[in-house]
DNA sequence: TTGATAGTTGTAATACTATAACATATCAAG
DNA sequence: CTTGATATGTTATAGTATTACAACTATCAA
């Protein structure tokens, strides 16, 4: 499994790369990819860690594309339900998918140090967790899984 | 695993106990149980559902016991820091700890129907979850695992 | 081309969640 | 009984999110 976000790589390929997808994406599903909508994944894109919707507003603000809470607000609506970008609960605040296009059920590894959040892959319905949600008879429509620690770049020295 | 939350039980006790053991603790440890810190433990044990903190200080408010937001938060945090109820992020909202005093790393099971939420228990560094962070050289420190869905009780006649 | 419809954007107002800061009171230990 | 730590009361404010409604744009069928 590999939980992007943290290694060296080739950031300007994800931002192009990512935007790409989404724009395919809308484009085979008669969905409007907007300038507001594009603009906002562009800004998630930027960096590998969580944007709050004001700090967003703010980006679109500056740069003339909208002024009140709803504008980012609808945007990110429009990204998360269609798996572009996901709500980070733990933060109240947004990154951009980092596997877009792949059905995933997300899981993050957010830095309490240097904030870089990676997006991993873990099934819920597996392990403990899928075993206590059978065993109570629940069924799992939705997972939030959200780990906070250090990253690799914060941990150096420090053993596991 | 046993998911409390879902199944029929002595709710009375549920109460009773979940509030002892929080008062016991607090005397081996020093802590000051207050007559506030009571009341929010026992509002939240009333029923297996989460509380926002301001449904909680208008209880509090109702019965005299705070009417600024900090009495609701501070009593929250103490709750919290010392595992006798927990956060849900997803929800912004508080639940007592159904297995108090045992060491955990809980983790939440949300129905979506009837607003209810069954505690249980996830390792996060067990299953896809923690090889992906072993992977990728990141410590956990915190998880939050929490899961949506439908619960028994609202399930009913669904097959899985 | 027109008109109907669904979807998108602009904006004001408001609701909900949470914390900072500081004064006062209470508790626990020496 | 004093001291230092902890807890409470209160005002103000910061941060997050939604409602409501008006105006505009895209799409598509007639």
């Amino acid at each position: 499994m590999d939980a992007k976000g943290f290694e060296k790589h080739d950031h300007t390929a994800c931002i192009h790369d990512g935007v790409a997808a989404a724009a395919a994406y809308c484009d085979r599903h008669g969905l409007q990819f907007t300038p507001q909508r594009r603009r906002v994944l562009e800004i998630l894109l930027e960096g590998h860690r969580a944007l709050g919707a004001y700090d967003i507003l703010e980006r679109l603000r500056q740069e003339g594309l909208g002024a009140q809470p709803p504008v980012a607000y609808r945007a990110l609506d429009f990204l998360t339900s269609h798996g572009f970008a996901h709500k980070i609960e733990r933060l109240n605040a947004f990154i951009a998918c980092a596997h877009m296009g792949e059905r995933h059920a997300p899981a993050f590894l957010i830095c309490r140090s240097c904030s870089s959040v990676a997006e991993a892959y873990a099934d819920p319905t597996k392990g403990d967790l899928g075993r206590a949600a059978r065993e109570a008879g629940f069924t799992i429509e939705r997972a939030v899984i959200e780990v906070e620690g250090l990253c690799p770049n914060c941990n150096e020295g420090i053993p596991a």
